[in-house]
DNA sequence: GTGATACTGAGAGTCGTTCTCAACCAGCGG
DNA sequence: CCGCTGGTTGAGAACGACTCTCAGTATCAC
């Protein structure tokens, strides 16, 4: 399962890794899917993530703090390293009275591949409009 | 519905929209309150907030671009306005090739209330642990 | 009034996720 | 070996947040 996860370069859906790991265990289930997840990210060998459309929940292995570009077109998710400044963190605590621990930032736009075929393209070739 | 939305200051999701509305006109049906909120998006007077817990959809009538500081005790979000830098916008589009649009950013952590509350106050204390 | 048209609410359906529970499996003492 | 016990599993039911369908109703044009 962490090994589906590890191998994977996109950031797979509960429903993708489960078809995945599907391949290798055919008997496996859904729920014990969602369950190790669940432990994987308890644990803090994989994150969450939650990309601002109202979509499923991707995980990812990559478990340094990184950020997302996410795709309009096809949903495609690419990493993003590039920290927000910590002077920044200080002064939104400042401004807001929270105890900031953290943030979810994700950029939207299209990937080079949607830009390249004009104009709705990967939402309606091929998939779903999600990979 | 939109003065609904304009007199709330919390962030107030689509059951919670109906709740209020209901008040003012209780034959109202959840479908119809759901059609108007996406109308309101769709035509720009008002944001769909997802705030990257995987939790119901938020509505904005603050439609200036604006991020929010999320509270993981109660829930609670606030506007934030500290814009993220051009410079830094234009170095993540061409470190990823992507075309960006926008950005989606939210800050975590607890709200001043949550803080003198000790450890984890308002999610077990009054309602439903989301405001 | 009468008919075309748009809008509404109730309820069914969908999707992603979690819960429940009986079957199963490991380890362990006998 | 063998029955017990506690943890895991998979199937399917349940759930919450939406979205769709459709018949009923309000709106307007004549
Ligand atoms: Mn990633
Ligand atoms: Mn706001
Ligand atoms: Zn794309
Ligand atoms: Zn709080």
């Amino acid at each position: 399962m962490l090994e589906v996860l590890r191998a994977a370069d996109d950031h797979p859906t509960a429903a993708e890794v489960y078809e995945r790991v599907r391949r290798a265990s055919p008997r496996i289930g859904s729920a014990t899917v969602y369950r190790t997840l669940a432990l994987l990210v308890s644990t803090g060998r994989a994150l969450e993530l939650n990309l601002g459309d109202g979509a499923a929940a991707r995980y990812d292995a990559n478990t340094r703090r990184h950020d997302h570009a996410v795709c309009d077109g096809c949903g495609r998710a690419v990493d993003i390293d590039h920290p927000v400044p910590d002077g920044m963190m200080a002064e939104i605590a400042r401004r807001s009275g929270f105890a900031i621990t953290g943030y979810d930032l994700q950029f939207r736009g299209l990937c080079p591949d949607c830009q390249a075929n004009g104009s709705d393209p990967a939402r309606t070739a091929g998939g779903t409009g999600q990979q």
